[in-house]
RNA sequence: GCCCGCUUGAUGGAAUUGGUAGACAUACAGGACUUAAAAUCCUGAGGCCCGGAAGGGCCGUGCCGGUUCGAGUCCGGCAGCGGGCACCA
């Protein structure tokens, strides 16, 4: 008697599509509950990583769906994307084919793995239906001035010629053409998501059920720094030289002014001198990788300016362009104080500038400063400043510096404008038109979607918009004259800011349809990976937010609760000429190296890493699948690890979850066999040791799945089996409970096995609409406790007392101990401590 | 450099949040069934020591120290691994 899981998969499959029950429908009389993974890019083939993250969603939505919520769980693409022009370049096929038959052969690998997913609400953001409304409401962005158009430094891969995402330069080269990257000015489209900066750091304490670790990176992303901006006056010059600073109360330290490169007073003295602009060529050229910026010397060019100080006109600082100064971080300029700051310290060594000591530890104030002073003082040599602790002493700075009119307090943030401009084919067209005489005109709201031309060739690098023969040109929408598309596309995730309120509503003819987006929305739970910890879920915040403000969404927060689930993880293998090698081509030879399984060469094994298509390391469980079936499948992959952790993904535990699928369903049929009255059952009464155990695995694992714990529920699972097989006394009808019981608690992580179970024991309907189980406390109630005795702590045995047994009972239960009688030889106890049915401690 | 997190048997991991460390699983070993294998079932197992055995003792959650009747759990220090940020003024 073996369990057929390929008739159970298809068989049920087929009964929950029949019976359409995932299709979700408002439903005012429902409490909603809105499940959400993050949508996979339809790169090839479903893995181990997929199956993990869709499995986790599965059963929050199955076992909400049990405990009586209107759930939404619904599945799209994340569809643009550079690998569909890459393997359009290299396999000659073209993206939108590549893409779509990539989305047909993943759609059918997760139909199969039986996930409760509305399927109606599918969408692919590479679709026109849904770019449109991304390029609609770009427009509107732009005219509510959120959008804006500027010039701005990007990373060059001169032999792909586009622009690479910082994400993509390695080690200061072109991951793909492994170029030197150069740094090149740009016209750009940006979101304005520093428009939020404040409304998004403050709001994070507003997600309580987010991951403490995602708030703290989005914290420090967005790096707010509290300070003053303020001028220096030039000597003999009516131009200031305004800087930010967060430490106003050290300015009576200062002894230079450094300038970015990109400075405008930097620029202007480098059209007129040659050496300076060599310096700046050589900023520029400066790369950005963190091991040279680690090691790069901090340079300095004197400049022809004297800076007078703002609280001493009389003192005199020397001006420097430096290579350490960033244009676009504060006002790209800054006073430096060496005694206070490792970076200033080292220039003003280096340049043999003044180092004045102005804040100190009492009784210190004129100790020599050998190594800059970072920690809280009072202040020192610095007029009326003097005497102060450093936080008064900042405000006390401020004050003044805004009574002299020379600046303010000002807070300045690490986050910057989100660019969104991609030199790519593969993505939403940004709907701009660019008029010689009208400059850029957003196309008309009648002449959306600019769709992208499917004649588009890949034959060369660059971006095959602009080399499209006669795409680009157009008239001006506003003076009819000659004029040309903009041929960037969007940022990718642009498309992922906002895929989860399109799911309200997938079909609509605007972007969201208000009335069912208030309905699901925000996201009661959002799964995924933790690398999207900042940028994505930055960025749909940032969406959401302006969505709001068009009038779309009315809430401002789009995820409730997030759960970060842990990457999947394995080896990744290289042949010696650099060729990436997939899991199943490698072997281990007689002599335990690792050989490809085709040719015997010897392969370079890399450390353990999260499973990705580019370095081949995926897993891919059509076998495991085959051979063992869906539901083994699933869990197997929940069953060990917990949930946020990362794993190394082994087979190893696939052969067991099979056995356990077989175990359950052959304890089933025996039952059944041995008892057939079983199916026909009345609900039993009283309690009996089967009771017991049937409503303590329900309220156990009902609680483990409502804190992400699938780990431990399957533990408690394994436990319920075997101690089911185990147990004494059974009655008919509590043998029933137990079963129909058992159907509904593995029916989230092994849905066609629940079915089957549920339909053997003659339940009536689909058990995955079947509520979920509700346990009796009194059932679960402990009567007696097993009390640990220890003996100064040393456990020496233990002892089995009626729960809540008094105090003085316990202790001359545990006295009376051979153990403790022995280890107390006769004497007495210093004391007795008594934990209430945990312990009792001995001590001698 | 700064900020977070982690470190428990052969392995993945559990431990009611300060109360019996090692649940559950995987791998392993022995046994039963079998001509044999698979499957299934039973048994064993943290380490060391005493004992023929029953049993008993000591040590043990990265390392050192502390608090406590009692520490995997709390505190201080150190090490290793992982992640985030970084010429950020």
């Amino acid at each position: 008697m073996r369990y057929n899981f390929q008739e159970a998969e298809k068989n049920w499959q087929r009964a929950w599509r029949e019976a359409d029950i995932f299709t979700a429908r408002e439903d005012a009389t429902r409490p909603k509950y809105y499940v959400l993974e993050m949508f996979p890019y339809p790169s090839g083939r479903i893995h181990v990583g997929h199956v993990r993250n869709y499995a986790m969603g599965d059963v929050v939505a199955r076992y909400k769906r049990a405990r009586g919520f209107n759930v939404l769980h619904p599945m799209g693409w994340d569809a643009f994307g550079l690998p569909a022009e890459n393997a359009a370049m290299s396999l000659g096929a073209h993206p939108m084919t590549w893409t779509y038959e990539n989305i047909r052969v993943m759609r059918e690998q997760l139909q199969s793995l039986g996930l409760s997913i509305d399927w109606s609400r599918e969408i692919a953001t590479c679709h026109p239906d849904y770019y449109r409304h991304e390029q609609r409401m770009f427009l509107e962005f732009l005219r509510a001035g959120l959008v804006y158009r500027k010039e701005s430094w990007v990373n060059w891969d001169p032999v792909d010629q586009t622009v690479l995402a910082n994400e993509q330069v390695v080690e200061g080269r072109g991951w793909r053409s492994g170029a030197v990257v150069e740094r090149r000015k740009l016209s750009q489209w940006f979101f304005r998501i520093t428009a939020f900066a404040d409304d998004l750091l403050d709001h994070l304490s507003k997600l309580p059920e987010w991951p403490e670790k995602v708030r703290l990176m989005q914290e420090n992303w967005i790096g707010r720094s509290e300070g003053a901006q303020f001028r220096f006056a030039l000597k003999d010059d009516p131009r200031t030289v305004e800087v930010f600073s967060t430490r106003p109360d050290t300015l009576f330290g200062a002894s230079f002014l450094a300038l970015a490169a990109d400075h405008p007073l930097v620029q202007e003295l480098a059209r007129h001198d040659t050496s300076l602009s060599a310096f700046v060529a050589e900023c520029r050229s400066l790369g950005t990788s963190e091991v040279e910026l680690e090691t790069a010397e901090k340079k300095g060019y004197r400049l022809p300016f004297t800076a007078l100080h703002p609280f001493d006109s009389r003192r005199e600082l020397p001006v420097y362009a430096a290579n350490f100064v960033l244009m676009e971080y504060g006002t790209g300029a800054l006073f430096g104080c060496p005694a206070h700051d490792q970076r200033d310290f080292d220039f003003a060594v280096k340049y043999d500038l003044p180092i004045r000591r102005v804040v100190a530890r009492p009784g210190e104030e004129d100790t020599p400063v050998d190594a800059p002073f970072l920690e809280d003082g009072i202040l020192v040599h610095s007029g009326f400043l003097d005497g102060l602790a450093v936080a008064t002493a900042k405000k006390a700075a401020i004050a003044e510096l805004e009574k002299r009119g020379a600046g303010k307090a000002m807070i300045t943030y690490r986050l910057r404008d989100w660019g969104v401009s991609r030199q790519r084919y593969w993505g939403c067209p940004i709907p701009i038109i660019h008029c010689p005489d009208c400059g850029a005109v957003p196309v008309p709201d009648t002449d959306l979607p600019v769709t992208l031309p499917e004649d588009a060739r890949f034959d060369r690098p660059g971006n095959p918009l602009a080399h499209h023969p006669h795409w680009k040109h157009t008239t001006c929408p506003t003076c009819g004259k000659p004029a040309e598309r903009e041929t960037d596309t969007f940022d990718t995730f642009v498309e992922s800011s906002w895929y989860f309120a399109r799911f309200c509503s997938p079909r609509a003819s605007v972007p969201v349809e208000k009335d069912q987006a208030d309905y699901w929305l925000p996201v009661d739970q959002y799964i995924g990976g933790v690398e999207h910890a900042v940028l994505h879920l930055l960025y749909a915040r940032f969406f959401t937010r302006a969505m709001k403000g068009q009038g779309h969404l009315a809430i401002e927060e789009p995820f409730a609760r997030l759960f970060t689930q842990g990457m999947v993880c394995h080896e990744t293998y290289r042949l010696p000429g650099g060729e990436w090698l997939l899991p199943e081509q490698v072997v281990k030879n007689d002599a335990g190296e690792w050989i490809a399984r085709e040719t015997g060469q010897k392969v370079e094994v890399g450390r353990s890493e999260k499973m990705s298509k580019s370095r081949k390391n995926v897993v891919d469980l059509t076998y495991a699948i085959q051979t063992f079936g869906v539901d083994a499948t699933r869990w197997a992959v929940l069953s060990d690890s917990p949930p946020e952790r990362d794993v190394e993904w082994s087979g190893a535990g696939i052969e067991g979850a099979w056995r356990f699928v077989q175990r359950l369903w052959r304890l089933a049929q025996e039952w059944i066999a041995a008892d057939p009255a079983i199916a026909h059952a009345a609900p039993p009464e009283g309690t009996d040791p089967l009771r017991r155990l049937t409503h303590q695995a329900i309220a156990q694992i009902g609680e483990e799945i409502e804190h992400f714990r699938f780990n431990r529920a399957i533990a408690r699972l394994y436990e319920l089996a075997n101690r089911l097989e185990e147990c004494p006394v059974r009655t008919t009808a509590s043998r029933r409970e137990a079963l129909s019981s058992l159907a509904l608690l593995v029916l989230p992580f092994m849905p066609h096995l629940g079915e089957e179970i549920w339909r053997a024991i003659g339940q009536s309907g689909l058990a995955s609409l079947a509520p979920w189980p509700s346990y009796d406390p009194a059932l679960i109630a402990e009567t007696s406790a097993t009390i640990a005795v220890q003996v100064n702590g040393k456990l020496r045995g233990t002892l089995e007392l009626p729960k809540d047994a008094p105090q003085d009972e316990a202790e001359a239960a545990a006295l009376s101990l051979d153990s403790v009688q022995r280890a107390l030889a006769g004497g007495r106890p210093r004391k007795v401590i008594v934990v209430p049915n945990r312990i009792v401690n001995v001590v001698l």
